[in-house]
DNA sequence: CATGAATGAGGATTCATTCAT
DNA sequence: CATGAATGAATCCTCATTCAT
């Protein structure tokens, strides 16, 4: 009986075509940007009919939540396997610098996987409603308190001088973020990211001083 | 003959709609968006008739167009005033620390008499299409420039050490921003924006070292 | 006392004004259509303001008429002078025509002092409404009865051969307002419309005939 | 598969919608005129939606433009098909005339098909704009064209007598317009257009001498 | 399940007309 | 009397969404 074969080719094919919405919507989003994006821009590039947008996806706001949600999802998952966590105790300056060094750097994948996708929630989600904007910055408060964690650390085990680690914490995330979409702009042409995580880190550990 | 002083008022009264409708259109656009915003939106609050908008604006890119460009004029006064170049030149590390202190500190007037529209743009115009975000793009990197001049300035005269002065002064840029959008944002609330400055500017000369 | 004098010069720059008025819409009309015209354009190139407009008219259409008056006015003054009418009457064919000839002569004057008008009503009359549309009918048909009457006449005299007046008629006036609007559109670049009423005739008249 | 029946069908169910919106536009345009009738208007003959008037046209100018293009192919067509052009060689006068006759009576067909367009055409297209009034005249102007050239044969052949055909082709095509715009507008009440026509060559080619 | 024609509510825009100065 | 700023009704036009095939 081919029917269960049949079902099964009847899946493959509706992944393949809602992966194919998601990938066109991200395309006409990111150079069109959200608001001017229409309906049947989308499904112009996906090449698949008005209605078949409507088969799996209620509105254009629930496209873009979804494409967010699959970002945010490997961003939770690198997080939580404790990639971003410290595996060593650093035991002197330098080691603690070069740890964090170490944890921008593991994040630097997954952005180079998620180019678009990172670029256009920098850009437009914050833009679209509250919700939206509280989720983007309930991301950026999560690292923002993963920086004060490890600073507090730092200064509790003298790695580090005293300073007001909320706000240095938010400083931190700032040049990252800032950082990010100069990146993603092209605004750095011939400039590896690696090398803009070791001069973000130098100036943050070291500063300005000679 | 009262025509002069009848053109006169109406000259005066003119100013005051226009002004009325920028201040409406602004408010608006701070709590809806930009892009949730309606033209029926802008005139109710300004309580005058639809058809007055279009007396003044084509469209409701042009109003925000012409918001920006007030802001950019004045931030470009503030420039080319002078206000923002070293009057002394810095003899010491720390007297060009505290020159640049100073000069950041000097910006927090513009910013402060500005607040809704700097926060409006640092949060929609890039959304509203490639022009936009062009003119902004800009605006931020006059700024680098100038930072990047500064710290060019500083390694020749041995204040601070060598460094890739394109990307520290990005990154400084970036920190500003960032640091700009939270405090708009009310993100530290009981927070001065000079003690902002100040923890700013000791991370980026003094770095994280004991 | 000057308050005479001065109601004079009231009325004088009055007339002046409405003048004015009528003049800038009769140029406007023409170049950009009846339809397309705004009461703005009008006002605009008249110099005045938009009330002013107001204060002679109380709407597009009435001014439109009063255009229209003023020509028909003096069209029926024409014919009403009895200027149209045979003073002799003929005693043969060629007499017959030459008298036609005059006739028709006779009316070029008036065209040429009007020629904006004609060809505006011409083109756009019968497009604002029935009303319109049936007075400009009335005007021609007041043609063709005359140019019946006189082919009436002159097969009871036998100067021309028997037809159908009213078809006849119906097509010499076909011929003469055709020719106009060539002539008035500027078709017959170097032609003087003296010799298209000569030609015209003579057709009507001799035919193709050898 | 049934796709390509359902293409069909659509296709098919897509041309009625829009000869239906043709139809529709046609008999509006006709009773209220071009400048007065609405979008709105179109859309409740045809008794569609709204939206659906622009799936097919950008505009009101659009379907009007299509309904002339549609006429002014069909004469196209009669022209290059070869049946205005003379197929036998008159070899008299007389032959001359019936034969011109014969030639105008064929156009008749297709008049008496599109009647409400050639109406229409001839009543508002001139006021709509100036490119419409030029593709007007173009089509006047292959008229005269063909007629001037008739005449020049026919006086090198000498079947007429001497005359400046190119006003004589304006004249004749003049009387045929006109004439038509009476018929259209059922001036002669109860007389076939042959009668009309018969009539007309009477008088150019006879004049009206005894 | 896929399709795309049809829809109409929502929003933008125009312009004749009013009226306070 | 002249003015032109203000008005809002009228109309255009877009596009997300539905639904019959």
């Amino acid at each position: 009986m081919p029917s269960k074969l049949r079902k099964q080719a009847d899946i493959e094919k509706k992944q393949k075509t809602k992966k194919n919405l998601l990938d066109s919507a991200i395309k006409v989003f990111l150079l069109k940007g959200y608001h001017k994006t229409k309906i049947s821009d989308i499904v112009t590039k996906a090449e698949v009919g008005q209605g078949t947008f409507y088969r799996y996806f209620n509105s254009k706001r629930e496209i873009f939540e979804e494409l967010l949600k699959e970002l945010t999802e490997e961003i939770v998952l690198e997080f939580s396997s404790g990639n971003l966590n410290m595996k060593i105790t650093p035991k002197t300056f330098t080691e603690y610098m070069d740890m964090s060094k170490a944890a921008f750097l593991q994040l630097v994948p997954i952005i180079d996987r998620n180019k678009d996708r990172v670029q256009l929630f920098l850009r437009d989600a914050s833009t679209i409603d509250q919700d939206f904007e509280d989720e983007i910055n309930e991301i950026f408060d999560q690292f923002v308190l993963l920086a004060k964690y490890y600073l507090d650390n730092a200064i509790e085990n003298n790695f580090i001088r005293k300073c007001d680690t909320k706000i240095v914490a938010e400083l931190i995330i700032g040049i990252v973020i800032h950082t990010l979409k100069n990146w993603l702009n092209n605004k750095y042409n011939n400039l590896h990211i690696e090398e803009l995580v070791i001069e973000s880190i130098k100036l943050v550990f070291l500063g300005l001083k000679i």
